[in-house]
DNA sequence: TCGAAAACCGATTGACCGTCGGTTTTTCGC
DNA sequence: GCGAAAAACCGACGGTCAATCGGTTTTCGA
């Protein structure tokens, strides 16, 4: 039975990922200098949490001398379209209208400038396609 | 630090508000009825599932003689929305785009004409706001 | 080669879901 | 009213997963 984002994501796994997200690859060294000190964690703990997103993909790493260099092996966007996804396929009935409704929804919610700018989107897409596939 | 999806929502829990949302409300007994048999699991199970989908205010009760009657207490579509919005605030810096491109990706991914049906709902959308602004 | 640095291994805690068994409360029929 | 049946309530336990760390082994460079 698919349950709903598990596994899902932690807090600090996701701290670990953003700053990877920004820092480009590093080692669990500076990891730790740069998310664990201020948090009172120890390195080894960075490590695990490096280890598991390894283990999940969505980090890769390179032996360099002694330690691994790590480097997100998904784009920021593309793993919130993931878990958006998963979200979607758990909820899907044979409809697609509430998927449909719900973004519209959202996009409205923040900004009524976002339906303009969801309807630009929509048109490259559409554009693109159609150069694909003519 | 923000979470992803926890608490989220477990197999039985989904099956239950799904079951909920099919048959409008119900009690325990028929709920186990209707999806414990299948799965084998006890009564008890069913009224645990119920109590912790009540205390995560998904599901209303009202006491009618013996027993609780459930019934939940958000449209499906909306649970789907919320759980969206909850992935897209957590990667969500300050632009829209990704959220947006997003939409647009899962919409098209299925079947290119939900394109179209996107348009046409931005459209009734922006005529219901403007309607209520005027 | 040897010492430090890092990986590796494994253990623990704390949520949370799924799963029950047993006890208490409530209600209805007599 | 009262007693039995039904349901709620309480608490426990196993499993999974993230977060956390200590200790051991591997590995690399001086």
């Amino acid at each position: 039975m698919s349950t709903l984002s598990r596994p899902y994501l932690g807090a600090l796994e996701l701290a670990v990922l953003e700053q990877l997200w920004r820092g480009g690859a590093l080692d669990a060294k500076t990891m730790h200098r740069r998310v664990g000190t201020r948090r009172g964690i120890g390195l080894n703990t960075i490590q695990s949490t490096l280890e598991r997103l390894f283990r999940k993909q969505l980090v890769s790493r390179e032996k360099i001398s002694h330690a691994y260099i790590y480097a997100p092996s998904v784009r920021r966007e593309e793993l919130m379209e993931r878990l958006i996804e998963e979200v979607v396929e758990t909820f899907s009935d044979g409809s697609t209208e509430p998927m449909l409704t719900a973004f519209v929804d959202l996009a409205a919610r923040d900004d009524a400038e976002n339906l303009s700018r969801l309807e630009q989107l929509i048109a490259e897409r559409r554009a693109r396609t159609e150069d694909d596939d003519p």
